[in-house]
RNA sequence: GGCUCCGUCGUCUAGUGGCCUAGGACUCUGGCUUCUCAAGCCAGCUACGAGGGUUCGAAUCCCUUCGGAGCUACCA
């Protein structure tokens, strides 16, 4: 196996679509072991079908990576050594190895067409045989061939596999054996003379001497005919590439994760308030585990803990639940300049404020109280808005409980007492109010601060009311008790 | 169908022959605390897929079986 003393791991996704949960777990593996091993991280793009792939894609990948802090050495803009790093700008590459494939006999001019193919593989089935390619052009004679010319047929380029197996180790689940005989010739290049993923991630995990591929379990059974690419290449078993095959992670019904069982794209969390420390350490336990009872670790443990050997290889259950749970504890970690920065693009967005010094300042003030009351930051505008809505309602849920008498009993005194407070903090407000309404009234404390609670906030869920009515001010707090008191 | 991978609480996992009457976390349930909601604290529920071996002893090793998943493309 490969022995450079580099360690050299690449992400390569294929950008259908926004990555998705299972990418990102496989990223960032990829990026725990090269930081682990002080390696390399090289971030490829394989986009050899240009029709699947676009550049908005590409981009929104680059964007993601970046913004869970999962950083490449080799990749795209940041260049490197063994570049390009786009699939699509290394065709020659391929297009010269393919025909060196061709020139030795390696591989071979296939001429079916998809159609004929097609009808094949339906009589393999049919017949209870393994469906794959039969062979048909392997051995074309000049004839047949011209003759296949004449008809204006392309051929596309289809890889021999000689008789064998092939067996090698994987780092996740050991010793893997495919007989040849289920791994039928496949095509490297399209009659166009484009690649295809087979010829392309073998070449460019050669060439850009890559010594460790973790990749996902789908991809496992596509490894044997990666070795055919190495050994067609002339490379030598020894510089062949680790192969670890992560296990999935799956959607809650055992099917692969999907936007009917929860939502795959990160993009997705990043608008609903997901921390990108939450995510990944979230994402790090899902088929991975620091071995101790610590869960909660943060990007540099995990790469001071990760290594392969850890991995499980079964596969895991995303569970949102968990998530939340694990950015919970993220949130109420963040120092508050921090969940600041992290607080205000939300507020911002939810038009909860505009962007003033003072909302800024204020929002600052309030954002301890409500810290440790929220699972993601997309709760953050909910939690503030009655600090400051300009035209302010109770929720008409509400409203019948402030109409009992009891209610305005109690607003009535709080409102005389709050009036004459000289100093507005939440100690003399709650001081003056427990004075007068527990002890001088006799009211059980859930009782008497629940309808204040209602008029002050608009709502019975809410941040502690004496810090919220010191935040809300003298003036809000009172004329808010007034409104309540004459509805 | 064939090939390949996988199988510990509901979920994520610890566990590599005795430390396991199986530990932790999330969820759930009950309680404490409490100005609501949270947070925090305490307690509880619940698992080695099944069946055979090997062994003084098995979640750990072997076999069979059952289940789940992936692949079986001119997708990756």
């Amino acid at each position: 196996m490969a022995n450079n003393s580099q360690v050299r791991v690449r992400f390569a996704p294929s950008p259908t679509g926004d990555l998705h949960v299972g990418n990102i777990r496989t990223a960032l593996f990829d990026w725990a072991y090269a930081r682990h091993t002080q390696g390399k991280l090289i971030f490829r793009i394989e986009d050899t079908d240009r029709d699947r792939v676009t550049d908005e894609y590409i981009q929104a990948a680059i964007d993601t990576l970046k913004w869970l802090g999962l950083n490449w050495d080799e990749g795209p803009e940041v260049g490197g050594a063994y570049g390009p790093y786009l699939q699509s700008q290394r065709l020659e590459i391929y297009a010269e190895w393919a025909q060196k494939f061709l020139d030795n006999g390696d591989a071979y001019h296939c001429y079916c067409s998809a159609d004929e193919l097609e009808e094949r593989r339906q009589l393999q089935m049919k017949n209870n045989q393994a469906p794959g390619y039969d062979g048909k052009c392997r051995d074309l004679s000049n004839v047949q061939i011209e003759d296949y010319k004449s008809k204006g047929r392309k051929p596309v380029v289809r890889m021999r596999m000689p008789q064998g197996e092939t067996v090698f180790t994987d780092a996740i689940r050991g010793e893997v054996k495919f007989e040849h005989l289920y791994v039928p010739d496949f095509v490297l290049a399209r009659a166009d003379g484009s690649p295809l993923y087979t010829l392309a991630v073998a070449v460019d995990d050669i060439l850009m001497k890559i010594t460790h591929v973790l990749r996902g379990e789908d991809l496992l059974s596509s490894t044997p005919r990666q070795i055919r690419v190495y050994q067609a290449m002339g490379v030598a078993e020894s510089d062949y590439p680790i192969f670890a095959h992560l296990p999935f992670v799956m959607g809650q019904d055992n099917a692969k994760l999907s936007k009917r069982n929860g939502e795959v794209s990160i993009a997705w969390y990043r608008e609903k308030g997901f921390l990108p420390d939450a995510i990944c350490n979230y994402l790090a336990l899902l088929g991975w585990s620091p071995g101790d009872d610590k869960e909660n670790i943060t990007m540099q443990e995990l790469v001071d803990l990760f290594t392969v050997e850890r991995v499980n290889s079964s596969p895991a259950r995303f569970d949102m639940k968990k998530l939340e749970a694990i950015n919970g504890d993220k949130i109420r970690a963040l120092s508050l300049p921090d969940f600041l920065d992290w607080a205000l693009p939300f507020l911002m967005k939810a038009n909860v404020i505009s962007g003033s010094d003072d909302e800024i300042a204020l929002v600052k003030k309030a954002l301890p109280i409500i810290q440790e009351r929220i699972v993601t930051l997309g709760e953050i505008p909910a939690m503030l808005n009655f600090l400051f809505v300009k035209n302010f309602a109770v929720d008409p849920e509400e409203q019948p409980k402030l109409v009992e008498a009891a209610a305005q009993e109690v607003l009535k005194v709080a409102l005389t007492k709050v009036e004459s407070l000289e100093k507005w903090d939440h100690t003399s407000i709650e001081e003056v109010l427990r004075k007068a309404l527990i002890e001088e009234l006799g009211l059980k404390p859930r009782i008497a601060f629940s309808a204040l609670r209602i008029a002050v906030t608009g709502s019975h869920i809410s941040p502690p009311l004496f810090e919220s009515m010191e935040l809300l001010g003298r003036d809000g707090s009172i004329s808010r008790i007034k409104s309540a008191i004459s509805a």
